[in-house]
DNA sequence: CGAACTGTTGAAAATGATCAAGGCCGGTGG
DNA sequence: CCACCGGCCTTGATCATTTTCAACAGTTCG
């Protein structure tokens, strides 16, 4: 697949576009480089001049408190455009690392505002993704502020599944978690010990077969049950549902 | 003031406005409606035809657990528009209530997406406005999910005691916070009775004297210490930063 | 083969929740 | 004006959850 159309398939699952406008979102020039896992691509602090867009890989958005404490606030899939944010507000209020290897694709700050200028559709699609973002923080404070250490992390690997099915990688019965139990301790708000402890009890309970990062799910509907995962918050439009179901 | 004067004045501390839009916003047709503490604004699931701007008083939005448990995300104060993310994510995905009693300015989209399609700068500042409000969000992760409880207090009390600031209410030395400790708890991941353990903590520690709703910081930087607070997240602008200032 | 992660287990300690009761304060109605 | 009521704050005791520390096993990869 060429690189922008991961963007455009992204686009396109939200909004309908006229062939200009595709034509549009494939000519974005794209300055393609690779990232190792861990490798940070935007560090807190730096001011933006450009966005980028996953091509292939995972990347995470994190903070650190004053004592050194890592919470991740959200990770991106192929398609995703995790500092879009960075349009309006160029200097980075956090980091963000590349969780696995991945290859990024650069474009300026230039080229979206007159692309988002030209093509209202389109800009409108980039402003929905940062607040479908801001929805998922939404979930993700309750989930760390109210649910209980168990049902947190049953929670964190229902939306990953989702996310990534959307993305196009991996099925609802069976997926690969791109996570570390201590990477997913830093999205949960625990420690990795517990965080194994959490898993072991979903495991006991026949929630979840986790293997390393190799993740089979008998029972869907349970798993959700046990997170109390409901997609409401991610926005998904009719055709990303349909996208979900198959 | 005038009620519109009142957005004017926050997108006026964002960006610099020409005449005819400062016209434009004044002319907001505001249907305005008073709502008593408690009170339900937006209820989750609700599909929006309007936003609305706080003109007095305090709302917040939260979402609740199957089990019952509140987590609120954020508040907003005179001047801020809480649900202007409805503008593009049309069923709500959260809940939003009277904080206090409040007078509330509705706005169809229909005239706010005229306004935003005449002039750029108002439309930026409104996406900017959502940004922002993504970036307290990530703030509130971190809080909850690595800082130990009596820091997230303190972490609250600042950032509550500087946007209140910004809005024009109170000062840095003094100020009317506007929850109950229940309320701090439902923000901070805790329950109302350790809240009361740790503001005695704060109180013990001479960081702030807080009687009832009424809180004075003798130490403000000492203050931002415990909190681990930094602005840096809130995105002021210079504009807003000299305001901070006075 | 060894180094470096990642996952697993146990025990002790810390943190925060829950339960229960009482005090303070402001507002309301007699 | 006073008595009462309800909401909010406060305190103590107990309990549950989660962290920390420490050690070890399994994998992957150079």
């Amino acid at each position: 697949m060429p690189d922008s159309d991961r963007l455009l398939r992204k686009i396109e699952t939200i909004c309908t576009l006229t062939a200009k406008e595709k034509a549009a979102v494939r000519d974005i020039p794209l300055t393609l480089r690779e990232f190792d896992r861990g490798e940070v691509i935007i560090r807190q602090g730096d001011i933006a001049r450009n966005c980028f867009l996953v091509v292939t890989g995972v990347t995470c958005m994190f903070k650190i408190t004053g004592d050194g404490y890592r919470q991740i606030s959200i990770f991106h899939f192929s398609g995703d455009m995790p500092d879009l944010h960075s349009l309006h507000l160029d200097t980075a209020d956090v980091t963000i690392s590349a969780l696995r290897p991945s290859v990024l694709g650069f474009v300026t700050h230039a080229h979206l505002r007159s692309l988002s200028d030209r093509f209202p559709n389109i800009r409108s699609a980039f402003w929905r993704a940062t607040l479908v973002d801001a929805s998922v923080f939404r979930e993700w404070l309750l989930n760390l502020g109210q649910r209980p250490a168990t049902m947190r992390v049953a929670h964190l690997l229902c939306e990953t599944v989702v996310r990534m099915k959307l993305a196009g990688l991996g099925s609802s019965v069976a997926s690969v978690v791109p996570l570390t139990q201590q990477e997913i301790g830093d999205c949960v708000g625990l420690s990795s010990i517990h965080v194994n402890r959490c898993v072991q009890e979903l495991r006991r309970r026949g929630l979840i077969v986790l293997r390393r990062t190799a993740l089979e799910i008998p029972d869907w509907r349970a798993l959700q049950k046990a997170g109390d995962f409901d997609t409401g918050y991610l926005h998904l439009t009719e055709r990303q549902q349909r996208l979900l179901d198959n």
